[in-house]
DNA sequence: TGAGTGATCGTA
DNA sequence: ACGATCACTCAC
């Protein structure tokens, strides 16, 4: 299976999230190689995007989303779940693609558990570490929806199809 | 449908 | 320092 390079993160996070989804999520654990097919991701877009992290700008949390592309961003929710996200897009720009599922490991909550993610892996690295995306020919069709549990954004920016779901 | 859970951030 | 908030999950 072929590693998703710099290359791949480093465009607008909407193509990105597309294309993600099919995609296998790998970590290398020293009891072995943990494999998941992404089957929904959602793309969150900038200062611009209310529903982003950073649209109040730049935190001690935010920070790592203005890193370069494939730059890894785990956080805790709710004080239970590491949810995990990929940087993307230019350096300074902060965009990022939430891994909302697996094939079956459905939520976001859920496939970190499945796959051994914890907030260790804040500002880590996709292009070079134990965590990685493979992209393994799988080819498929992604459909869209509204993203999930935004309800504090603007109505215009929950309306937005920014959810890629494997068909 | 609602409780649990704790980091985070705005307000002092 | 305090309190509201939260890109969720599971049990009822």
């Amino acid at each position: 299976m072929k590693r998703l390079g710099y290359k791949f993160f480093h465009r607008p996070c909407l193509e990105v999230a597309r294309e993600l989804v099919g995609k296998v999520l790998v970590h290398e654990t020293e009891k072995g190689i943990l494999t998941m097919r992404i089957s929904e991701t959602e793309a969150y877009c900038g200062e611009g995007d209310t529903a982003c992290h950073a649209h109040k700008g730049r935190t001690a949390r935010t920070e790592v989303l203005y890193a370069q592309a494939g730059t890894v961003y785990v956080y805790l929710c709710y004080g239970i779940h590491w949810l995990l996200n990929i940087v993307t897009g230019e350096k300074e720009q902060p965009e990022a693609v939430l891994i909302r599922a697996c094939v079956d490991a459905p939520g976001p909550g859920r496939l970190t558990k499945a796959m051994g993610i914890t907030g260790a892996f804040n500002r880590e690295n996709v292009c070079d570490g134990k965590l990685w995306i493979a992209d393994d020919g799988y080819a498929c069709n992604v459909r869209t929806d509204k993203r999930v549990g935004i309800a504090y954004a603007s109505e215009e920016d929950q309306a937005r199809l920014w959810r890629f779901i494997l068909e």
